[in-house]
DNA sequence: ATCCTACGATGGACTAGATCCAAGTCAATA
DNA sequence: TATTGACTTGGATCTAGTCCATCGTAGGAT
């Protein structure tokens, strides 16, 4: 992520204040804000930035594949910087938090091809779902 | 799903005709209805039920393990009655139609100890992506 | 260094999905 | 069939997210 600015900018991104904060907020290891999260957090750097820019440039990262969106069941998609590198989730069902995980085996050579009903499969998410130390 | 009123009923649940028309309204196979479809079923047959009674009756059948709640990342969640059988489900990403779908391994036994950062895991959730055979 | 202009930001209105609540209704028990 | 507490209602409310007309500015052109 650390040089998420460079490659952006390399695609043609039109570098702004507002766009380095949001990909400021979102740097890191085990990141899975809220878009209310982001706002709040880019606030703190750039108290004039708007909801909606902080949803546009979030939505960008998304389609430029340098952030996933993740649905944990919970009421608001959060947004994973980790892109780059394969994984999937590990949910606390109480407390919400999230840690990244690398299972092993494939997944997707688990699904027959009777399975499939003629869909072209493209990938596939894994939600492992528990309660975390502090929760138990 | 059949005995489905049977069961509840067993279990002291106050038998209504607006549970028992959302009850069966979700019986099926491949059935995953927006709470807003369930509603408009529901009207069908049961034209004064109303918006929060569907949405009542869809949460007590969740949190009594009849029904579960599948968030496939469009906007509102999904409702699969499918629950006595494990299974997890292939979506397509362009149109949202989804299948029920029964991969082979056991994906619990795939995620090492080193993994689970001390969570007590209980579960896993797969959703496999892709195109339907109309959609590609 | 300054100008231009197309792209980006703004904020307030709007929408969808879901939940809340006070008042009315009725299924199940006695 | 009388009772009562659980269930239903519909309208208000809330949250997450989107839209849009207008304003501002990054970065290339001069």
């Amino acid at each position: 992520m650390s040089d998420l600015l460079e490659r952006l900018r390399g695609r043609g991104w039109r570098m702004t204040a507002q766009r380095r904060v949001v990909a400021e907020v979102l740097d890191g290891e085990h990141i899975h804000l809220t878009a209310d999260e982001v706002l709040a957090r880019a606030t703190d750097r750039l108290p004039e930035i708007s909801r909606a820019t902080v949803y546009n440039t979030l939505g960008e990262l998304v389609s430029l594949g340098e952030v996933t969106e993740v649905t944990t069941n919970g009421r608001a998609k959060r947004y994973d910087p980790n892109a780059h590198r394969p994984h999937h989730h590990l949910v606390c069902a109480r407390c919400g938090a999230i840690r990244d995980v690398h299972p092993e085996g494939d997944p997707l050579a688990d699904l027959p091809a009777s399975e499939r009903f003629g869909f072209t499969v493209s990938g596939v998410e894994m939600t492992y779902r528990g309660l975390c130390p502090q929760c138990v």
